[in-house]
DNA sequence: GTCTATACATCGATAGAC
DNA sequence: GTCTATCGATGTATAGAC
C-alpha cells in the first residue's frame, strides 16, 4: 500500500494511475448492473448511481461522457463476462457434446441476467449503438460459435441462421418465461441433436 | 352530426359518447405507435403523443391514467391486430402446412413492426406488466397456437416449450438482423418439418 | 479529479378553474 | 373533458474553486 515512488521507475506512476481510473471505471460499471437490476437498464439514473460509487453526479462525467457512452461500457463489460463464461470449454473431439454445451451455456448466461441479456441481445435503449471497439468484443465471440459449428461440419449460411435462431428462441424462452431456472437450457441437447440432424440430411452443395 | 336528443332514445346519448371516447383512445394509441417508430418504444414523449392528436399534454389524463396505463392499450391493441393476422388461417388438412403458415405469418408480423415486436414479446419497459384484461387477448392467440400443434399430434409441454422457443428464434433472429426481409422467414417450413420430424421419433407417452 | 453550484430542457404527473 | 399552471425528477452540461 506504499505511495512511495521508486527511483528509476518513473512510468510507474501514470500506470498507477491508469489502474485506479481503470478499476475506478470497472466499479461503476459493476453498480451501473446492480441498479439496472432493481429499476430496470433503462431506468437507471446516473444520480442514483453516483451515490452508489461515491461521487457526485457531475463528476461521473469524468469517466463516461454521456449515459449512453455508460451503456456502451456495460454492453461491452457483458460481452467480456460472455466470453470468460464459455472461455473453458475445450473441444472434446466430439462436435455435438461440444456444441451442446456452449448452447447450454448461452441460455444459462442470459437466464442468469435478464438485464444483461436485454443490453446485449436486443435493441431496447433508444439511441444506443454499441461502438466499434465495444461490438467488437460480441463479434470475437460470435466467431467462437462459427468455429464450433465448422468443427462440426455446418459452413452454410442457412444452417449457421437456423444455427443462431435456436440459440435466440431458447435463451428468449428461459428469460421470458422461466428466468433463472432451466426449463428450456435442458432441451440444449435435444436442439443440438436436432438440428444436426436437419443439416446433415441436406443435400451437400 | 345532429347534436339534438331523440325523443325516447335516451340510451344512446351515453352509447354516442363512449363510442366517440373510444374512437378517440384508438386514434391515440395509433399515434403512439407511429411516434414509437420514430423514437423507440421507450421514447414516446406524451407531449408529442398530445400535439399529434390535437390535444394538451395533461388532457391525455383522461383517457390513460398513466404512460403505463397507454403501454397496457398499445400491448392489447397489437395483441388483437396478431389476432387479426392470422385469422384468415383455415385448417387445411394438412397441419405440416398449416403450422409452417402460422410460423411464417408469426416472424412477418414481427419483422413488420419491430417496437410491436418489442412491447409484445419482450420485457423491456422498466415498470410496465400486461394488465389481466389485455393479457387474456395474448393468451387467446397462444391457444390458437396450441390448437394447431394439437391438430398435429403435438401436445407433451417439452415439445410445445421447443415449438414456442423456435417461433421466438426465428422472429428475434428476423427482428434483430433483417428487419422488413425475409430472412429467417424464409426458414419457416423447414423449421417446422425439423421439429414434427423430432417430435416424431420421440416414444410415445 | 472532484467538488459545489447552477443552469437548461424535458419528462410524467397533479391541482384546480372552466 | 380540456385547459393553464406548476411540481419534482431527470439527463445533460458548464463554471470555477481546490
Amino acid at each position: 500500500m506504499s505511495e512511495a515512488e521508486q527511483p528509476g521507475a518513473e512510468p510507474s506512476v501514470p500506470d498507477r494511475r491508469a489502474v485506479r481510473r481503470a478499476a475506478k471505471i470497472a466499479t461503476i460499471v459493476e453498480e451501473a448492473w446492480a441498479l439496472s437490476r432493481a429499476d430496470g437498464l433503462a431506468g437507471i439514473s446516473l444520480r442514483d448511481l453516483a451515490d452508489r460509487v461515491d461521487l457526485r453526479q457531475p463528476s461521473l462525467y469524468a469517466y463516461f461522457d454521456s449515459k449512453l457512452a455508460l451503456y456502451d461500457a456495460m454492453f461491452a463489460d457483458g460481452n467480456r463476462q460472455l466470453l470468460a463464461y464459455t472461455a473453458d470449454l475445450t473441444p472434446t473431439g466430439n462436435p455435438e457434446q461440444d456444441l451442446t454445451e456452449f448452447v447450454s451455456r448461452i441460455v444459462r448466461f442470459s437466464s442468469d441476467d435478464v438485464e444483461r441479456h436485454q443490453l446485449l441481445f436486443q435493441r431496447t435503449i433508444p439511441g444506443f449503438e454499441p461502438s466499434p471497439e465495444s461490438y467488437a468484443i460480441a463479434i470475437e465471440f460470435l466467431n467462437r460459435g462459427a468455429a464450433l459449428l465448422q468443427a462440426a461440419g455446418v459452413s452454410r449460411a442457412e444452417d449457421v441462421d437456423l444455427f443462431t435462431a435456436l440459440c435466440a428462441g431458447l435463451t428468449h424462452q428461459q428469460v421470458a418465461n422461466d428466468p433463472g431456472g432451466d426449463r428450456w437450457v435442458a432441451q440444449a441437447r435435444r436442439v443440438v441433436t436436432m438440428f444436426l440432424t436437419e443439416v446433415r440430411q441436406q443435400p451437400r452443395e
